[in-house]
DNA sequence: TTGAAAGCGTTACCAG
DNA sequence: CTGGTAACGCTTTCAA
């Protein structure tokens, strides 16, 4: 110990670039570094008096217990690893910002993993599990093996908005095909009789379910000749869907579903610029999310909002729950969206 | 060393949760652990025939270096801390999403740090200190002492959209006060003859800027009782803004000047929702940043857009020049924004 | 090319 | 309550 002393002492005067350690702080208070370790945790068992040197001189020193090397020693890094694609955040940025709050919150911090596509994933998994976060968060769909990968490191995963068939795993989402079955079922009952679906991007598994959910709905009221253009859930690719949709139908259909809001903004656009349509009066048209623009007096749009909070709150609860006990049984929680009447489409309810 | 391998190997055979370590797969190799070490980095040497069978047992065992002790050892974290305040994301998320990309693209991740307003950045940066990491980017303000706390752990810090005047700091931003000074010229120039600003939240350094670049420009114009309404930056704030503007002022004024999109476009909305203006026959209306949505065809907003590409860009690049050479001096890069005509206001250059 | 051993800065365990 | 010492999993000399 003395050479490490000798070697901190010279540091410490030599060059001021280097970080103070608990070896610095130790041998300013006249105390043993196991000590200087004690007062800064929480069941610390020191003297006041100690307390009090030790506290003072880490103050003098800059002293902060460096958080990575306590992870090494105790087996937990206090960082999760968020991995969104880029079309969650771009549309939905608030899921970002409620997990890493709430998080915070715990004293866990997030690593964040973004994707430009979904399929990106693998090279991403490798860095989570290099960086021994101590759970994941993940929007982004994983294979069988990679699961197994990161469930062999006994690290938990919660998906969000994502779930894998016929596998046991933790899960926080919005009803996607509840939501597009209201949202069906109502234009439907308000007298809708031919329908076009925008889709969104074919890695989307969000936007493959909401899809799933409106086609089967319809199929069930018995509306056939369903017309699917394919979005990327962007705003020019609405625009673009609604022109393709009118350029393939003889007629315009009675009500447009887009597998996002931004898409439906998009159609409504279209529908209205080019084609000198009223919204709603010529053509419903229904979105999903709830996003803000959704809101803005133009739009207004008739959509299914996921309770963003909600959401958030459970993956991190649930998160941290399997942190702390690592045996707990996989949990599905599936939350429904908020029905949202909005201008841009008659419905049923609407006219109430 | 001996007792080292003999607990790896019990703890291998024991639990399969543990995670293998070099140890672990040294032994199934047959070599030593400095050799597994090296198999896994750059410039190792280390013959073809012992590369094998180390890659092959660490295949077998799900081996992967711990980037944590990595960095204990190296010094090097491998992880900056990004700060951002609640409005940076949800009013221009795709700055997050750029700056992650581009640090993954040089093997860094980030750290996320959310603050609900910029003046919370007390805790938070304590968190930064403790987690070791080699870098920061702020689109939070810093007070001298912060500065000068982070600056002693010598850790290279660049502002994202703020600057610390009269002092020597690292910055990458957007001209705001240019972008509104050519605004307001555009639209006195348009003739337009009286003006309210709608102000973005107190604590916006941002929001600061342009409020101030457009009343200079107002004054240096000659024109007087600019009224200056208060503003959060979301779309309600907006639309209470424009109700306010009507009910201080006697007649509307030519033109109104908003500190970022959101806020104009909910003008836009109040304008012709409660008040059946034509916008921009009647009322002028601007906003800045250059959003997705200022591009929908209901609003198509003339603004000023900040080239987030070439910002986040030069963010990244700058922040890890200064990680590899920290003698560095500083350096502030101010990008012009993007000026972009729209038809929800009539600006002299649009007439042409 | 390879292996042994010394750290990196902490926590955890054990005597005193 | 306190100090000494052994890990944590890695990189990095330094010999062989």
């Amino acid at each position: 110990m003395a050479k490490r002393l000798k070697l901190a002492k010279e540091n410490s005067e030599r060059s001021p670039r280097k970080r103070a350690t608990s070896y610095d702080v130790a041998e300013l208070a006249g105390v043993s570094q196991s000590a200087v370790s004690r007062v800064f945790q929480d069941g610390a068992s020191a003297s006041k008096d100690m307390r009090d040197r030790v506290l003072s001189a880490a103050n003098k020193l800059g002293y902060r217990p460096n958080a990575i090397a306590r992870g090494l020693i105790t087996q937990r890094s206090n960082m999760v690893a968020v991995v969104i694609s880029r079309q969650t955040n771009l549309y939905y940025p608030e899921v970002l910002v409620q997990l890493t709050q709430r998080f915070s919150e715990h004293g866990i911090r997030v690593l964040l993993f973004t994707l430009d596509h979904e399929r990106d994933i693998d090279g991403v998994l490798e860095q989570v599990l290099q960086y021994q976060v101590d759970g994941v968060v993940t929007a982004a769909i994983l294979s069988e093996a990679q699961l197994e990968t990161i469930e062999n490191a006994s690290i938990p995963v919660i998906f969000y908005n994502r779930t894998l068939p016929e596998r046991l795993v933790n899960s926080v989402r919005c009803d996607q095909e509840e939501g597009e079955r209201w949202l069906v079922g109502q234009l439907v009952a308000a007298g809708h009789k031919t329908f076009a679906i925008v889709s969104g991007p074919e890695d989307s598994s969000v936007s493959m379910e909401r899809t799933r959910g409106a086609l089967q709905k319809l199929k069930e009221l018995n509306i056939k000749d369903v017309l699917i253009v394919n979005g990327d859930y962007g705003y020019a690719s609405g625009r673009a869907a609604f022109a393709e949709i009118q350029q393939k139908m003889k007629t315009l259909p009675d009500a447009v579903i887009a597998a996002n809001d931004v898409m439906a903004i998009g159609c409504v656009d279209e529908a209205r610029e080019t084609n000198y349509l009223r919204v709603p009066e010529d053509i419903s048209i229904v979105g999903f999310d709830g996003v803000g623009p959704a809101r803005y007096a133009a739009y207004d749009l008739s959509t299914v909002r996921q309770p963003v909070g909600r959401m958030s709150e459970a993956a991190v609860s649930m998160l941290i729950e399997r942190i702390e006990n690592p045996g707990l049984s996989p949990e599905k929680r599936v939350f429904s969206g908020d029905r949202i009447l909005g201008g841009s489409a008659i419905l049923a309810d609407g006219e109430k």
